[in-house]
DNA sequence: TGCAATTGCTTGATAAAATAAGCGTTTGCT
DNA sequence: AGCAAACGCTTATTTTATCAAGCAATTGCA
């Protein structure tokens, strides 16, 4: 359903398989309030913090944003379900080959379900 | 020299001859604090304001941010060679969810490696 | 099996954001 | 001139973000 800042972040730190004290550690942002944040406990964060965690994630610091529903979005572009995982900033080159390889092979598979 | 919020918040108005409560107005955040804002006297505002306001002066918010030193300047943005195929409405809900599965997949194999 | 480290999370304290109220000054109107 | 409204700003207060400490549950290893 809704996309918040919570879901958002704890799933871009688990695709990693990052534990809250790693983030902290390199982020700087206390575990105890990443458990809040990804909990939806805090309302307004600051932009400091969530920049600082976008560039970790190394996700589109508007995207999330505009994902968590801290703004509405600018454009047009009819689409805030999408996820987040698969923003190409988010994959090395690597990963998106296989990532394209394998979807490949499921809209292969499909096809052949008919 | 520096540029600083308050300086770019403060232009920004002026040169919209807006006055502090009339900004208020407009973008729910109170003169009192907008005078604080422009005077420098507020180290870690909200995403939620800062984005009001750049979006009531229309101005970038990434901009807004960089300028005001929040964040360092982002580099290269040679990476928006963004990939279409995973623009989310590409993507079935199922398929979305198997290539989340496969990138963890992969993010695990080369923890690994170390 | 059992101990130690690590996990996510809650809670209490503190610092800071954000507001409401009010100040003195300036502007505009009759 | 004189009143009223609007101005930017300061201060007091409320609200919220953020952190440090510590919890129970899980994991890893001897």
């Amino acid at each position: 359903m809704e996309n918040t800042i919570g879901k958002i972040l704890k799933e871009a730190r688990e695709l990693r398989r990052l534990s809250l004290r790693e983030v902290e550690i390199q982020s700087g942002v206390s575990n105890a309030y990443l458990s809040q944040l990804e909990n939806d406990k805090i309302k307004k964060p600051s932009a400091n913090t969530l920049y600082k965690l976008s560039e970790l994630f190394n996700i589109n610091f508007d995207d999330l944003m505009v994902a968590a529903g801290i703004v509405e979005k600018k454009k047009d572009s009819s689409k805030t379900e999408g996820h987040f995982a698969f923003s190409s900033e988010n994959l090395t080159g690597d990963e998106e080959k296989r990532l394209i390889e394998y979807l490949k092979f499921l809209r292969y598979q499909q096809k052949d379900d008919k």
